[in-house]
DNA sequence: GTAAAATACTTGACAATGTCAAGTATTTTG
DNA sequence: CAAAATACTTGACATTGTCAAGTATTTTAC
């Protein structure tokens, strides 16, 4: 076995524990109304300016009619409301209702909650210490683009 | 030092990056014979000693009716074979077949060929730095269990 | 030893999730 | 202005996953 074999090993063993990890997290859509699909989406709608299925699937990779099923399916459950948008009439804008928000912001802090638990048992020296690897492993993977 | 909010953020942060290195990592299942949890599945079989159902499911948090399915469909493509364990008949004992072997050393290849590609911008050095910062995330998680 | 409970797995029925391709409305390009 | 491109929608369908009831076998409690 090569030098290079063991540490592509060791970083599929990274791999295999950290989707175990996010696994475990969002088990807790379980919980809410919120598939793990929809729940990325809904964190778009919420964090982009200017949201539309376009700039969704700039960052989600997901199935343009599979997308606008979901979108239909927010608009139905009051999350949402789409216009077309008055510069380009293809675009329908995405904005959040007020009940939208209010599902998100739950969504949140109940993720904040499981992160929250899930670093419990560390000292303020370790939690700095994860920050700064999980920083650091984003700017070497980032290079890689 | 952080404010815990922020921290929060950070990590999940981390946590919608990794979950797209992944996912990224995980598309070569579409060119492969295997859905992700099928490749999961075979990865457990090929990997435990007296592989059974049970201790697929000790690993991997899978419906017990699924995975059975999962499992008729490997012994039908000729991928494992399944035997009563003697000691208690209860236990299917399942061996990948010769064949079987073949196609996970394959999917093991092209997983192995991705993560090379991954990382084929960085230094010796950085490298080295990646894993262990891999490493170090995991020792801290671990303590949380 | 035997009945009841527990374990390991299977099966049927079904729901959730995702994909593909063709279609509509609108804008851009040549 | 016609053709191509873009943004999204819709229908048909496949894959993936879940739930609950069922079978075979073993363990437990008397």
């Amino acid at each position: 076995m090569t030098h290079k074999q063991e540490m592509i090993e060791r970083i599929r063993g990274f791999n295999r524990f950290y989707t175990n990890i996010v696994g475990l997290l969002d088990q807790h859509f379980l919980d809410s109304p919120f598939s793990l699909t929809e729940g990325r989406v809904l964190y778009e709608i919420c964090n982009t300016d200017e949201c539309s299925a376009k700039k969704i699937r700039e960052s989600i990779a997901i199935d343009e009619g599979y997308l606008s099923r979901i979108l239909d399916d927010f608009v139905r459950r009051g999350l949402i409301k789409k216009t077309r948008s008055p510069v380009d009439r293809r675009l329908r804008i995405i904005v959040p209702t007020k009940q939208g928000k209010r599902q998100f912001s739950t969504l949140n802090d109940n993720s904040n909650k499981l992160i929250s638990n899930m670093i419990r048992r560390l000292s303020a020296k370790e939690r700095e210490e994860l920050l700064e690897k999980m920083d650091g492993i984003r700017l070497l993977l980032e290079k890689t683009k």
